[in-house]
DNA sequence: TAATTATTCTACCTATCGTTAGATAGATTT
DNA sequence: AAATCTATCTAACGATAGGTAGAATAATTA
């Protein structure tokens, strides 16, 4: 009992083999499971493309169930942290609109480019049951808070409107998981894009 | 052999008793699928709220393939359906504008409060097999030629972002299947939410 | 070296999946 | 009445799922 446990930091990675080993597990869940979902996904997937028997996979992790939360929960952390970084490496008196567009970029390239867990998140999250979601939810909430203190000054009239404008910008940014090649794209082009739409009027009232 | 097997017009619904059974079951698949996903519906959770054994169902469709292909490809002719006519109710001088809040309004009645077919669709499509997902490939590419027609005007400039725009539009409508509860909301301000959003300038230009 | 811990193994369980074979009852047609 | 068609049934198949028991090996510590 010599070694004192020490509380383990989420994001300093594989300090031992153990956890070495726990974090490719993921990585390989995490990649199945964006591209393939979740119910299609079995254990013997997983374990046999990490080297290992089924019942060895249980040793790591004491069920599925257990398994897709840490991709989950590791999936908005990591979006999280990037958007939080990006925002801080700005100038302290930036405005909202360069914020906005600096926090849409750090969004878009964790999403597409950065791992596969924010990217398993957003695909899966509709697919569990309601138990596996509301596990999910309190990491979630902590992200919304970053984009809903963003979009407060394009909501200056009505603060109730709020909530829904911040799950407006999340899903149409989540929404370009479904049709971009992330090969063939250039995510600063569609950062702009996005940005544009998003934030910028694109008709002149030319018609009625 | 005295019937002759008229061309069944896809929606003439039920105009004989096998027809009404078969929309029955479409039924209930769609709303199985939407609300639990694909893979976790099995066709005995459809055959038992059919009132019927598992094995009745295959009379009626030849595979769940079939099926979901079917429940698939009728949710979009619903939307599509329902946003033709929408706009056809327009005067025919209207502008972009008010088209484009129309098709939005009429989108998301399609996806929240008409049928499951659409929401299905929408929460189901990235959960398929390839297979069934280019099964429904020509039917969303002929919805997207409604939308590229409609955001046309807004791309005056670069034609080429045309096909990127559609899909930035009908993925932030999409979304909204997320995080909306149907019960709860009231769609009509959702929908000029969303226009506003989508079509307007969110921000004067007061920060850097 | 001996004891202990960490990790993986073989073998197997139960449940559920999509699907098929083949019989059957009622309705319709010849 | 005989034959056929419609729609459902019972029974079961092979495949695969998540998961468990308990032995065996590899690494570490006493």
């Amino acid at each position: 009992m010599a070694q004192t446990p020490l509380a383990q930091d989420e994001f300093r990675p594989a300090s031992t083999a153990g956890e070495a080993r726990r974090l490719q597990i993921l990585d390989i869940a995490a990649r199945h499971f964006r591209t393939r979902g979740y119910a299609a996904v079995s254990m013997r997937d997983i374990a046999t493309e990490a080297g290992m028997r089924t019942p060895s996979l249980y040793y790591h992790f004491p069920s599925k169930d257990d398994l897709v939360i840490a991709v989950m929960d590791r999936g908005i952390a990591v979006v999280r942290e990037t958007v939080a970084a990006a925002l801080d490496a700005l100038p302290p008196d930036a405005g909202a609109k360069p914020r906005l567009v600096t926090a849409l970029r750090a969004h878009l390239h964790a999403l597409h480019s950065l791992s596969d867990y924010t990217s398993a998140n957003v695909r899966i999250f509709g697919q569990l049951p309601e138990a596996l979601r509301r596990a999910n939810l309190p990491e979630r909430r902590a992200y919304q808070a970053i984009w809903s203190e963003l979009l407060a000054p394009t909501c200056a009239a009505e603060q109730s409107r709020l909530p829904e404008r911040v799950a407006i910008f999340i899903g149409a940014m989540n929404a370009t998981l479904e049709w971009v090649d992330p090969a063939r794209t250039d995510l600063e082009a569609l950062a702009d894009h996005l940005a544009q739409v998003l934030l910028d009027r694109l008709l002149e009232d030319v018609g009625a």
